[in-house]
DNA sequence: TTGACATATGACAATATTTAGATATAATCA
DNA sequence: TGATTATATCTAAATATTGTCATATGTCAA
């Protein structure tokens, strides 16, 4: 695997490593949406919300539009829900799997 | 979607979100490996190796189990291959998109 | 033009991550 | 037992990320 590619790739996941960033995601994944729903969604300051927006889009993760006052942005490729979604399936796994051995050790204590 | 489960997708990404620990997973697709296997593939130095390994660890990417003087280390699901794959595809589509803008742009300067 | 509005950008402090070197631990062997 | 080996952990410097505040930009409407 070329040095090249990991560096994109491990950009890519940089990119969707931050509650936020996943936050602001969550709100594209209707469609499009303008930054003014987007802020009142995730809460916290503009010019915070407006930061991981452009780390979003310098990740090619999502792609802006200027309509008169607003900027309404959306993801470039639907196939990164996928992604989320996979790691929240694998996040249920464990954490099932958690839940079983701790019945298994509340039993053994019985 | 629940804060705290977005904290903990976000761990998840960030913990895939470096080159040498791409590089890693990479080495263990092929099933589970020995630390002074993946030492000499990753290059590097053996504590930064080590410290990496233990990132994947403790967001349970990776586990790791002794066998006398080695440690062998194993992905937890394998579903983080398919994780990869598509962030490859996508950064695959991405280029050749730039590609075939490149190749407009030189026709229409012709 | 001027002012109001929506969003982006820049600067900076606080915090986290990365790396290398030194050291610690734990298993094996002589 | 003590030496050797493989790996982990600690420490500290360099670097990157985060959040906030202040300011800049671009668009519309009067």
């Amino acid at each position: 695997m070329e040095k090249d590619i990991l560096e994109i790739e491990a950009g890519v996941f940089n990119a969707l490593a931050h509650p936020l960033r996943l936050m602001i995601l969550e709100k594209l994944r209707d469609g499009a949406c303008c930054v003014c729903k987007i802020i009142p969604y995730v809460g916290g300051e503009q010019s915070n919300v407006s930061h991981h927006l452009a780390i979003l889009r310098n990740a090619s993760i999502v792609r802006s539009e200027k309509h008169g006052l607003e900027v309404w942005y959306e993801v470039v490729n639907p196939r990164i829900f996928k992604l989320i979604d996979i790691v929240d399936d694998c996040i249920v796994e464990n954490l099932s799997k958690s839940k079983d051995i701790l019945r298994i050790l509340a039993k053994e204590r019985k």
